[in-house]
DNA sequence: GCCAACGTTGGC
DNA sequence: GCCAACGTTGGC
């Protein structure tokens, strides 16, 4: 039972490293959303993501940048294990054991845009001038979007904002 | 608590 | 590969 609102979301990932199809490959196409590091991004998802809260999955440092697919939020938070894995890249040995500083949550992939919807397509998009995304400077990994952004975007993409989820999760 | 130096992000 | 913008670190 959801204790608020459904929210909005836009998380980005290289597509060299994790791509969008990566997800839908992954197993029940969900992963854990590791490597986190940034403190606003962290606060998202440990404070107001919620299961099953709507994602925009972004490419970004790609050719070209753009929102490649949709997702949601698939757990609640957790610590990020690896911030203690020595071996890991986002290994953080300053994140005390007993008060681990990162958390993540799981995502779920849902369905890919029919039409892949380019950074430039955003840009000049009016409806979407006032997106976190595109203001200048803008480096969060992790940023919310509002509801009227989100069917926009999904308007661009070729979904229609209605039926889609529960249709993809069937299958 | 300031702020310069440094590292990272990410579009171009 | 360049570099602007930003976050973090650490000296003082």
């Amino acid at each position: 039972m959801p204790r608020k609102k459904t929210k909005y979301w836009l998380m980005k990932s290289e597509p060299d490293t994790f791509s969008f199809q990566d997800l839908l490959n992954s197993p029940k196409q969900t992963t854990l959303w590791d490597g986190v590091r940034n403190y606003q991004a962290r606060n998202f998802m440990r404070d107001e993501m919620q299961v099953g809260d709507g994602i925009l999955f972004y490419h970004s440092n790609a050719k070209p940048p753009g929102v490649a697919g949709i997702a949601e939020v698939a757990s609640e938070a957790y610590d990020d294990p690896t911030q203690f894995d020595s071996t890991d890249s986002h290994y953080d040995p300053k994140s005390p054991v007993d008060a681990p500083r990162w958390q993540l949550v799981d995502i779920r992939g849902i369905e890919e845009l029919p039409t892949f919807v380019t950074l430039t397509e955003l840009k000049s998009e009016p409806a979407l001038a006032d997106m976190a995304l595109v203001q200048r400077g803008n480096r969060l990994s992790v940023m919310p979007v509002k509801a009227n952004e989100w069917g926009r975007v999904l308007e661009l993409g070729g979904l229609k904002s209605r039926a889609r989820s529960k249709a993809a999760r069937k299958g």
